[in-house]
DNA sequence: TCTGGGGTCCTAGGACCC
DNA sequence: TCTGGGGTCCTAGGACCC
């Protein structure tokens, strides 16, 4: 019986945060590498080297053994940086397939329906992202999206093995070639599903498409059911080629240490959502806010609150207000803070909002707002702003200008944050 | 000292209505 | 005093993804 031709690829960078930072600074390679997430704390990225050495995902940097520590490359996560190689990836591919689907930002899944050699053109493409952009990557390929996932997991374990990583940096997933794949490691089996999975006997990929559809459905639910049908070849989704809309906008943060005064920190992360809602052409319902104490200090401490707006709205001044009688409403006196987030709820489409008569959007303050939208995408985010709110969410660097002043107290300190290589004039890469 | 951030979908249960 | 079915909407919690 001849294999069914596959449908879908996907393909995706390795470690790639590591991967991005690699381009930019080839002392890295080969070196134990990890990227930090915010405010230098977890690990979020490992090169292999680093896995070896017994680091894992999630992992407190500060946890980690000084000896360990002292043999590796530590980089504060720079998505500026990782977003524009995303981009040139995701052009490049457009150039190859008639269809792409950005899925996540180091993860793309690409239509081979009717390619006469699709793992040829995968190839081609792997090997373009390597010498264009600089990013080892590696394709699945399946007769649905899982399969596909399935074989781009199978892909890396077969290139980590080879002596010539990239010739068998291509994986076509069926449903009798998956026996290898762990359970765990299927899309859509997390860690929760994958122990009960475990405790009734189905360890791999394989055992799970051998499963009844309806007894899976039954005990898991119709996700876990759509699941196994696509380890079986049977396609439950096509691409995605349009993103929806979103349904909430949030933005939250762990603050660089215990504070008792978050409001500046509020107001800012109110102001980067408003601009991701503007940007998106959306207007909000709702807007809630939380705070949480420091749980890892045995501080439980949380509160939160939402507030429904007078009428959807866009206007970073209408979503401020709302948010300083909510701010007001949760603080606690003397009660220390760790961490705490804004969130846009309920969010349609600017341009099809119902008019009330009585409470109006105010087309002149919104034109305003769009204004200052365009002066920060020229001169950069915070270039100008309201109130406490000049600047973008995130950390400094040690020696940063904003560093010490009332608003920074919030902000973790980034000792090692690589330059915005590709998307800030004054951080070009310099060659001597 | 230092402990990530931003999403979606599904389901169960409660409130409310006829 | 106890007893009913069926429908909708909302919310909270749990699962998953990167």
């Amino acid at each position: 019986m001849s294999e069914a031709a596959p449908r879908f690829g996907l393909i995706d960078g390795n470690t790639f945060y590591v991967s991005c930072e690699r381009v930019f600074d080839p002392s890295l390679r080969d070196v134990p590498t990890v990227v930090l997430g915010n405010g230098d704390g977890c690990c979020i990225a490992l090169s292999p080297e680093a896995k070896a050495l017994g680091l894992r995902i999630g992992t407190p940097i500060f946890q980690v053994p000084k000896v360990i520590r002292e043999q590796v490359q530590v980089r504060s996560a720079n998505f500026a940086l990782y977003g524009d190689l995303s981009a040139r990836i995701v052009t490049l591919l457009r150039d190859l397939f008639p269809r792409v689907e950005i899925y996540s930002i180091d993860e793309n899944f690409v239509d081979v329906e009717g390619l006469p050699n699709p793992l040829a053109v995968c190839l081609e493409a792997r090997r373009r992202i390597l010498q264009w952009v600089g990013i080892p990557c590696c394709v699945g390929l399946g007769t649905t999206r899982t399969l596909a996932k399935a074989g781009n997991k199978l892909a890396k374990v077969q290139s980590k093995r080879a002596v010539r990583a990239g010739a068998l940096a291509v994986f076509h997933a069926t449903s009798a070639n998956i026996d290898q794949l762990p359970v765990e490691d299927v899309w859509g089996v997390g860690h929760r599903y994958a122990a009960r999975l475990q405790q009734e006997g189905v360890r791999t990929a394989a055992d799970l498409a051998a499963r009844p559809a309806e007894s899976i459905r039954d005990r898991y639910g119709v996700v876990l059911a759509r699941t196994q049908q696509e380890l079986c070849g049977i396609a439950c989704g096509d691409l995605e080629l349009e993103e929806p809309d979103r349904q909430q906008i949030v933005v939250s943060r762990s603050f660089g240490r215990d504070v008792t005064d978050p409001s500046d920190a509020l107001t800012t992360f109110a102001t980067v959502a408003c601009e991701k809602l503007r940007h998106r052409g959306l207007a909000a319902s709702a807007v809630w806010v939380w705070l949480d104490g420091n749980p890892h200090k045995g501080d439980g401490f949380h509160a939160s609150r939402a507030v429904p707006l007078p009428h959807p709205s866009c206007d970073t001044r209408e979503v401020l207000h709302a948010l300083r009688s909510l701010t007001k409403a949760i603080l606690r006196p003397g009660q220390y803070y760790k961490r705490g987030g804004v969130g846009l709820a309920d969010l349609v489409r600017a341009d099809t909002r119902q008019a009330d008569l009585f409470s109006q959007p105010d087309p002149r303050r919104e034109r305003g707002m769009a204004v200052l939208d365009a002066i920060n995408a020229k001169f950069g985010r915070g270039a100008v702003g309201l109130g406490a709110a000049g600047w973008a969410v995130g950390g400094v660097r040690p020696g940063d200008r904003r560093h010490g002043s009332r608003d920074s107290q919030w902000r973790p300190i980034l000792k090692a944050l690589s330059p915005a290589y590709t998307t800030k004039w004054n951080e070009l890469l310099r060659v001597r």
